[in-house]
Parts: structure tokens; C-alpha cells; sequence
DNA sequence: TTGCACTAGTTGGCTTTACAAACTAGTGCA
DNA sequence: TGCACTAGTTTGTAAAGCCAACTAGTGCAA
């Protein structure tokens, strides 16, 4: 069974996710690419990528640096800005109250279905 | 602080909560908007309830009966379908895959923020 | 008896999110 | 010369969620 997320349950924490990233360490696009997928988020094409760091950097949450590289086209290296790393903060406090709600939910649901079962 | 989920962040997950909702007991559009703000899952408009039950008829996933009610208009009540349960199992393993991936990540980016500050 | 509050559902248009596909362009190797 | 890989941009599209306006039923209070 090929365990992956689909792409829809990723709408909305991508962002916070990148935030995550790039907080670690900046990086550019086509690397975060990389790091991504090694996470099994599912596979994060480009076309979501690079147009989504170009609206973070519009909000004011990270900041692009064009840099040569020593194999390839140059790099658009991104880093987090004061108000990313908070925006990363509030991404994590609403992560775990999300993760909390629909862990009570299911565990509800499955202890409804034991009472079917007895 | 008014600790509540961001509409954004529901996306892609809401289908999989109302499934479980209906599973445990059939339920009315109305109803199932008072039940999700009970969970604290943001304050659900009916704008986005009844056209995403509309929806999930169409996919298969649950069937609707309208039936009178004792005070007021008639009522949609929603069921689940074979579909939909099952459905609903691959959203709760899909979910569990998400947030073992999600919260790898957090954990790394405080790791990574401690040695930052040792 | 009129009006208001609450319940209950439908619909149209809107924004945001994510994505596919096509494009440009650099390096390096066969 | 052409191909593979790297790296980024842009255009158009679909889906998710939402606001606002609408219809319509019950029941209570002024």
C-alpha cells in the first residue's frame, strides 16, 4: 500500500510546513521540493511550490535571495522573517488543536462502532 | 486567547469529519454544524455544510431523506453509505500518515531551534 | 395579527489553494 | 549536437470553503 497523503488534506499546512523548513534552514525551492516528498507529503509539484513561495514572500513571512550555483541555474535561497517564524508559531498552535479534535472524533467514532460490535 | 482551528487549515479534512459525524449517527445539515462547533473546528458555515452534503451525495458517499420535523421545517437527514464508510476508513489512515509527518517536522524545527539556543 | 427569533435548506458568485503544462535557461556529459 | 538534470516563471483550471441573499416553517411576545 503506497502510504501517502492526498494532496487535498495538505490544503492549508503547506504553508506552515515550508515555514517549518525554511525556519531550520533556508533552502530554495526545488530543494524543499526534495525535503518535502522525503516526508511523504505527497509529492509537492512545482507548480505549487515556487508560486507559493513568491505569495509567502508577498505576506511578508520569508525573503528571497537569488545566489549563483556551482553546478546548474542560479538559486532562489529563501529564510524566514520575524513575522514567518510567528506565523509558524501560530501554525503549530493550530496544528495540535486541529490534531486534537479530529483525534476526538475518531476515537469516538471507533469506540461507537465496539458498542455495534458487542 | 480564542483557540480555534483556521478555515484554511479544515480544508480537505471536512468530508472526513463529517463522515464520522454520520457514521456514528445519521444526522441533519443543521444538527451536524452544531455537533462540529461543539469539537471547536472553527464555526462552520452553512454556506460550506449543505453544498459539501449535496456533494458527498453525489460521490456516493451518503444518502439523504428529507423528513418532517416535530417544530419547525423539514429536515435532511444523511446517511452513510458502503462507500462512505469505507471512505472514511482511508481518511482516518491518510489522517494519521499526515500528522506522523507533520509533527516529525515540528519536533526537528524545536530540535533544531534548541541548538540554537544552547 | 404582526413581527421577531429560531430553525432548516438552497443557490450564485467569490477567494484561496493546489496543480498541470508549457516555457526559459544553465551545466555537463555522451 | 543532443540529452539529462537542475532551477525558476507563468497561464489557466479545478476544487474547497464561504458570504450573502433568498425561501420557508414554527412559536412566542408585543
Amino acid at each position: 500500500m503506497k502510504s501517502n497523503t492526498s494532496s487535498q488534506m495538505l490544503k492549508g499546512i503547506l504553508q506552515g510546513v515550508m515555514l517549518i523548513i525554511l525556519e531550520k534552514k533556508p533552502d530554495y525551492g526545488y530543494g524543499i521540493s526534495k525535503q518535502i516528498n522525503q516526508y511523504g507529503l505527497s509529492d509537492i509539484p512545482k507548480g505549487t511550490i515556487y508560486p507559493l513561495l513568491t505569495t509567502m514572500e508577498k505576506r511578508g513571512l520569508i525573503e528571497g535571495k537569488m545566489k549563483p550555483s556551482l553546478a546548474g541555474p542560479d538559486r532562489k535561497y529563501y529564510f524566514t522573517t520575524v513575522a514567518g517564524i510567528q506565523a509558524k508559531k501560530d501554525f503549530i498552535n493550530e496544528w495540535h488543536f486541529l490534531e486534537g479534535a479530529v483525534n476526538q472524533l475518531i476515537d469516538e467514532g471507533e469506540n461507537n462502532e465496539n458498542k455495534r460490535n458487542d
